[in-house]
DNA sequence: AATGAATGAGGCTTCATTCAT
DNA sequence: CATGAATGAAGCCTCATTCAT
């Protein structure tokens, strides 16, 4: 009749390896957790990586990282969030492009140097280091609808950056006219498919070569004859 | 207090159908088992979709199954192979590019017309079909080792033959001296992307338009100015 | 780069007690999971009681479980949906009260011995046994939104049953009127009080002594002189 | 493919309010979280209510709590054990029953006033206000033993003060022999769940009425023929 | 050739309690 | 006195795979 109550003691403090428990403030520790836990995501992926690699990776217990996030995925959520506020930030402080003159009066090379610039201003702003490109372009995708939503989100915001500055070259006479909507599209892709084969081979991820690359292409094609329509 | 509770007990496995069970010979089920499964891989995504589903799909028990594949990454794997195999076919399959002739007989017209379709004969050997296409570009990456380098193989077929051809384009005076990897990876990347767009979008993908601009683009730039060097 | 695979191998059948699977057709499998599971919860309380337990003590894998039900809470739900059925039909199969005849006629013992009669078979629909009595009374309350539904509902039928024997028999002049709704409830719960009283101090639940104590007390209450009203 | 993802960070655990913290006297500490804790445990349940919902209400520290009580067990155990006071001391004040005298002189409406009167004196101990009502009659049963055995002394404070009086007023001349350990039973179980069909329905509870009705029942039945044994 | 019941390792998450500040 | 960050045991559930029929 009676239940047996089993009171929930807590059993002595399993001392195995037990390392003593490190105390930092609500932010520090959210920040530490997300920064760790990007690692551990590229590293092992998302779906590997367990919810114990992530707090052994960070020496912290199981539930303290549920004081900070709802649940695995809201971790790499805030990852991705993170990334998407620089983005919007970097984005929104870049000059203008009307900035650069008449067309007349600026010469090629000024042209293609500025091109340069704004591309890996850019490409930076979303790569803000290998883990984060990794994670982006490879291990984020595909897991699941709201993180599928925050990336959509900074492409958006790289595409629209892009079309914007298209739609502004056109307007001042740099450029011919032309698609906006699929040739951003075509340049990011461009770009994007070059650092994803540096990455899959493990090799360094040179952007100089690669804008360099791009622009080159974006401006003037490969053909040797000029184009006469 | 009262709780959103889901649908209370399961239908009893048993009873969801309980239809007469068909028999087919070995291969046509294996096929059959296939074709199924490309399209639930794609409608629900690979991870979420389970073996369950594949099975309910194709009208078979789930011993079935494993009596035709090993697992079900196998049966992904046999999906990708498959198209792997179409790929390697119709790539041996096209015509050598120098049958084209030299560069002085040959309009510029002539050159767009034929790099378009060169170009478009690639990618609809890569994506038979729309959901071939989702699986190769959307859902299938990242998934598995093996998986992965398949996906990898049939992309390095598709980039190998980009880069066959503009090296031989290059050989015979029609392009530019460049860097044929970065530039291959920078066509095939921008046309995928073009894809990926539209097939967020839910729109239907335009592949002409896709053809034409990223040619226009790969010979010509947007420049309104010739390059100099 | 390449991912470790970690293919889901399964480990060697763990050679423990290993007791041999056991085939059982769904339909049997469901039933025998319920009756096990009555006595679990009840011998170990709802909440104390895991899922591990239920499993052994039907000598099951816990996957099993979980192919005939969608969680632990839907177990108790199908235990609590059986009696609540089980008591529909026996109230449905019940004859009317009417065809007991008219005051005039029915002597003062045999309207006792109708009364208890009837009261018995209510109960005995509601309490099929000890351990179901025990889980309607005791154990399945509180616990969760949509059980608490089923209990309420199957005291919603018990009292309806005994609602509608009051108002008849007031109607039919057997008794003086009264509010039935609190009226029935008074009974049920002095009925429901003396079981549990019994439960509580593990003494078997005599129901014909209860029945005769509650049956005497609603016809004649326990003043020895006559109400004048 | 969209998940219906809930709240994706939590709140960084600091942020919550941030209040100032308040310095009280231990004796008005405890008193104030027990009084916080008997809403936040009638208004969400014993179990699904957390220490942090106690703590949050009470406006203090997690650790603070553990200050005053040693477990959240025994904060609810505390609440139980001031009920179970204050009904031992209303118990333990009432005049005794004999005090009334011989049932010669006495009227049938006295003895109606009567045991109106005491029943309500003796409900009014045992519920205190409305949510002690529904902690002891609908939340706090089945719980855990040693929860369970303080409601259990509650009830038999109450089954014990009504036994003594039955037996009383057997004694007396007052009422018929019986089984007195059945009969408080079956009033106090009476009682209580029309008390329980009230509050199941967010109905006030009419105390009243309910006392009425059930001295009436008690003392004379239903029926309209007396009874001749 | 086909079936579908059975399995259990492994994953995620909760929450009462502890303890450094 | 008070705090709130940290903890980890324990629980529920999923699903690829096996195997008796």
């Amino acid at each position: 009749m009676s239940v047996p109550t089993r009171s929930r003691t807590r059993p002595a403090p399993a001392a195995r390896g037990a390392r003593r428990r490190t105390y930092l403030k609500a932010d520090a520790r959210r920040a530490q957790i997300l920064d760790v836990a990007k690692d551990v995501f590229v590293k092992r992926g998302y779906r590997v990586a367990n919810v114990a690699d992530l707090c052994r990776a960070a020496r912290i217990g199981r539930g303290t990282l549920y004081q900070y996030f709802d649940s695995k995925q809201a971790v790499l959520l805030a990852v991705m969030e993170e990334v998407c506020g620089r983005v919007e930030q970097v984005l929104a402080a870049r000059p203008r492009i009307e900035a650069m003159g008449s067309p007349a009066r600026v010469s090629t090379e000024e042209i293609v140097r500025f091109c340069e610039g704004r591309l890996r201003q850019l490409l930076q702003a979303v790569f803000v280091d290998e883990a984060t490109l990794r994670l982006i372009l490879r291990d984020a995708r595909g897991l699941d609808g709201s993180v599928d939503r925050v990336i959509a989100r900074i492409d958006a915001h790289a595409l629209a950056a892009l079309e914007h500055d298209l739609a502004a070259a056109q307007r001042l006479g740099f450029l011919r006219k032309g698609d906006v909507r699929l040739i951003a599209r075509f340049i990011l892709g461009g770009v994007e498919k070059m650092v994803l084969s540096a990455l899959q081979e493990d090799a360094p991820v040179d952007l100089d070569l690669i804008v360099k690359t791009a622009v080159q292409l974006e401006l003037y094609g490969l053909s040797r004859k000029e184009a006469r329509r």
